[in-house]
DNA sequence: TCGGTTCGTATGCGAGTCTCACAAACTATC
DNA sequence: GATAGTTTGTGAGACTCGCATACGAACCGA
């Protein structure tokens, strides 16, 4: 139930949101954004100025009818460190992140091949520590973004597919257990959209899809301001929907998942047959730049973005949101092909009174991600939901 | 922002969302179940007792220990009449529905196969206002699903696919001009959800997928406890998600739908390719009928099963809600059937730590519906956000 | 210098929930 | 049959928070 105090958390939780989602804003603002009053909002966020939660910045100008000048308020870049870690197959990130999205402090550790379950979690609590080490301040949280099914509400690794060594472990517990600071566990392509909608393409957006498309295919969704997760964090697993219900088997074991054909050992099986110079090593950028002078690259480039436009526009009819941002290979294969997958969507997905559909390129690295993992001790520490 | 008078409102559609989810419930229940007091409890529910909204039923009786016997809370079954309606290509339903969910003065009018637009608006309003002087008291909305896509914000028919006559027909204006009852509008699809969520097998659940299959296919999703909707009502197409990308051309004009290899036609083109008796006109309950006698309608059935398992899993693995419930067509086959299709459903999406995948049997009828159609209206009316 | 304008804060009010206390109604026991 | 114990439902006061209002602070242009 919402008494006064819960009413003045729950507000003090909008505030918060209502400055992710537009940048810094001064008080009158803020007042006009939240249908509140000035007062109020002076009210809330004094205690968050004396926390060092939230700073005043510069004074802006005046306007041209003069006035007392306005100072615009933003998340502090000193205050409020939180941790954030990425942990994928091949090995662990791990960084810094104010609240502000500032990202400092990033470490990068590989797993060695053989490494067994003993080994993997030595080197994330280590790689963990280090960066506390570095960034020489008591954190608030530490987010935790696995590539895998996880467990949400025990903060456990189900299944990370192309990692079996890391199923089963309770991560959250093993790194609260090692740092001492409260841990946060959710899946990377969750992860990746809340840091879309914090401090990426998403901000300001009520709801769109986070896509990552690379060895893998995975998306998190945002609907109506906040994260979609299923039941204790099931779902995401865009990339073993059945597009092809006759198609190649996936290592999932079912036919035709959408992963099998518009990931990038697809893309690479494609350009081999098609006789692609280096094809084996060709990634999405270096098949664009191809395309352009070699037709039969461009077939192979064209293809692709059918096969990813195809899921898409899947995702589209089934949930409608409108905004979809793409990060993994797409991000680093510019504008043209963003372009084509959108119209290649649009052409595949019914027109809505929503508006066509949008495809947007989010990020190439992962700092996202960690954004992302970041923002869910955000979200469990000042209590908001997003 | 939320003031205490908002607060106030908050908390009283609290308190009727867990009426709605548990059923009747008496003040102590109710309070511990929002974690309130008795106090606060008897202070919301005094008001909506004397408006007739809610009513005492018989005191239970006590426990072993004694005490005062309490008195459960329900929905009046006089009070707070609402009209809901049912569109769609072939006719139109009406209904009175109390919130309670009791349904009184059906009526169903069907539509001549070259009726234009004037007269299916005739159609609908002439229904609606029968209805209205057959219940004799006044309606404190009209709630409208429609068959085919439609704008929510602005209460238009955007495309009814069966049914070109209805394209941009504003409907919710209309009905609301005729009636002067305030109306709203949504899908069919999100309605029937709504109408389990409040009345149906999806009572108490938090998140569930609601599966109409019959000469269409669509969906209404249910995420913690509030229907999601697309933007201004976009999504819920799943019956055009491509799951078979080499496969027959839809009416739609892509390949492979869903709804081409699962709906009704698709049935009755198996059946006669099988050479089943009566392929033409065979239902789903008579397939299963059929099937148990003959090992050529067994694999029709087989296939069939599998088809509609296979979308079911692409929802289970995109959005991770672990309940599906089926209407139409599978609504009346009985539940050899709905276990088949259950198990096929889980073999082809991961193990979740939601647990396996649920599927349960919805109304053949299109009561949930109507029902779903008021909810829209007590969502409204009560300021309760389903 | 002064009026106009905007920003930020202090003060009283109102609305709602929570805590506490008490009457009402029922059961079991002496 | 009287009484203690238990549970329900309600009333009074405390508390918290947002809101309306008013006022000082800071800036512009004349």
């Amino acid at each position: 139930m919402v008494s006064a105090s819960l009413a003045g958390e729950l507000n003090r939780a909008r505030v918060l949101k209502t400055l992710y989602a537009n940048g810094p804003l001064p008080r009158p603002e803020l007042a006009r954004l939240t249908g509140s009053t000035r007062a109020t909002i002076g009210q809330i966020v004094t205690p968050l100025l004396d926390d060092g939660l939230l700073e005043e910045l510069e004074p802006l100008a005046s306007g041209v009818q003069g006035g007392k000048p306005a100072r615009p308020l933003w998340f502090s870049d000193n205050g409020w460190p939180v941790g954030a870690m990425l942990v994928l197959p091949q090995g662990v990130k791990t960084a810094v992140v104010t609240a502000g999205g500032r990202v400092t402090a990033v470490t990068s550790s590989s797993f060695p091949a053989d490494v067994d379950a003993d080994g993997v979690t030595r080197r994330i609590t280590t790689a963990m520590r280090r960066t506390m080490a570095r960034a020489g301040v008591a954190l608030h949280g530490i987010g935790i973004a696995v590539g895998g099914m996880v467990d949400t509400e025990a903060g456990v690794v189900v299944r990370a597919g192309l990692a079996p060594v890391l199923d089963g472990l309770p991560l959250a517990q093993v790194v609260q257990a090692d740092t001492g600071v409260p841990a946060h566990l959710d899946q990377d392509t969750r992860a990746q959209a809340l840091g879309d909608l914090l401090f990426g393409a998403g901000r300001g957006e009520s709801s769109f899809a986070s896509v990552y498309v690379g060895a893998g295919i995975g998306a998190g969704f945002i609907f109506d301001g906040a994260l979609h997760r299923g039941a204790r964090g099931a779902g995401g697993e865009v990339g073993h929907a059945v597009v092809d219900r006759d198609g190649p088997v996936c290592r999932c074991g079912r036919r035709g998942c959408w992963e099998m054909l518009a990931n990038r050992h697809a893309l690479h099986a494609a350009a081999a047959a098609a006789g692609l110079p280096g094809a084996a090593t060709l990634d999405l950028a270096g098949l664009v730049a191809l395309a352009s002078r070699d037709a039969a690259a461009g077939r192979v480039l064209a293809g692709y973005t059918e096969d990813v436009a195809l899921g898409i526009a899947n995702l589209q009819q089934v949930l409608g949101v409108g905004l979809f941002i793409l990060h993994g290979d797409p991000a680093g294969a510019g504008e043209p092909f963003r372009a084509a997958v959108e119209v290649a969507a649009r052409e595949r997905a019914f027109a809505h009174p929503g508006g066509p559909t949008r495809v947007v390129l989010g990020t190439a690295d992962d700092v996202a991600t960690l954004r992302g993992a970041a923002a869910l001790v955000l979200s469990k520490a000042l209590h908001v939901a997003f």
